[in-house]
DNA sequence: TAACTTACTTCAAATTTTGAAGTAAAATTG
DNA sequence: CAATTTTACTTCAAAATTTGAAGTAAGTTA
């Protein structure tokens, strides 16, 4: 057993009894919540990854629900990233491949419905007309508007004090680098 | 726009010309990646939403390689996840389903499979017949074995330092309160 | 100008997720 | 203790999402 953590995970400080925290991290991360950690607790790879799935499956459905209350019947919550994803600025379909790290048909299908909704405006490029360029018409802009003002309860919540914005940042920014690690082991191995 | 940050973000520091960079916050996580944040960057709601949704797609497109490479066919990444999930204690769909915020047909589909493709054991539990007991079967702790030495280097990787870890361990901690957060949410409404 | 590359799109299939409707075994209640 | 309700799952059919192979058309290069 402590080979194995050893193998796979990094441990803090010396442990005490700690295997077993190490199987359910999810004890470990208690109330403290906001301060830092000072504890031996295992983060492992598999058990991040984990962690991030079930937070992409509960904000998916959040978003359902949002959309559902705003009588969205047209639009997932998947194809609702898409539109997040754009935002404000006009891009290629290339660009927004790169902003979710789609694959190219995935993507070409959601703006279709996208763009059949109304919620985005295609146009060719004039430099280079292969390819097309994107942008959110006035209901697309509205829709993520009125998403971001749902979601705005909850920035509230998640950051109310100094500390907590450090640790989103850290997430965010531990995330990025999981994003690039994962992303580069994809294309070049390891 | 500067209502706008006020209202779904929160700035850390004063911000100067800052709001772009919350707009595209992918950029201003850069190389210093191990050392805390030390500037204005707003990490939204969505941004993080964002994030998550891209990193949580490449580690499944990992998991489909690693699967492919040790030439497992019949369990895609999905799967993997669940094996990984019940990882080397036995529990009930129930637990199981905590664990994962799965939805209960989801994991009993999931199930399906992997007993049918030996990775499981599934037996009715003796005081309560109805619940049935799930287990890794010695096929299936070799799947995970597996993976685990295959995600040994990802491990090592990511977590080079002290400061790795505790940044892990934050984004652990951070991710596991927005999976409270839009759980509660889900449940009872804000 | 022929061959190649890029930037997408289409389509068909696989995979994953959802939701409604079971079933059978507890637990509760009158 | 029989009747009802609840729990713990399963099944099934449909929807949503993702994938991969095979286009197409516009640039680029040789």
């Amino acid at each position: 057993m402590i080979q194995k953590l050893l193998h796979e995970g990094v441990e803090v400080e010396t442990s005490i009894d700690g295997y077993d925290a190490a199987d359910f991290p999810e004890i470990s991360a208690e109330k403290q919540g906001h301060r830092h950690p000072v504890h031996r607790v295992v983060v492992t790879h598999f058990e991040l990854a984990r962690m991030i799935e079930r937070v992409n499956r509960r904000f998916a459905s959040l978003l359902r629900t949002e959309l559902t209350k705003l009588g969205v019947e047209d639009v997932g919550p998947a194809q609702a990233m898409v539109l997040l994803a754009i935002g404000d600025v006009e891009l290629s379909v290339g660009e927004l491949l790169d902003r979710g790290h789609y694959i190219g048909s995935n993507i070409s299908y959601y703006l279709k419905q996208l763009v059949d909704g109304g919620y985005i405006d295609r146009v060719a490029s004039q430099r280079d007309k292969r390819s097309a360029r994107i942008r959110l018409t006035e209901k697309g802009e509205q829709l993520c508007a009125n998403l971001r003002n749902a979601g705005g309860a909850y920035n509230r919540v998640l950051a109310r004090d100094d500390d907590d914005l450090r640790n989103l940042e850290i997430a965010f920014q531990t995330l990025h680098r999981l994003e690039l690690v994962w992303g580069n082991a994809a294309r070049y191995g390891i």
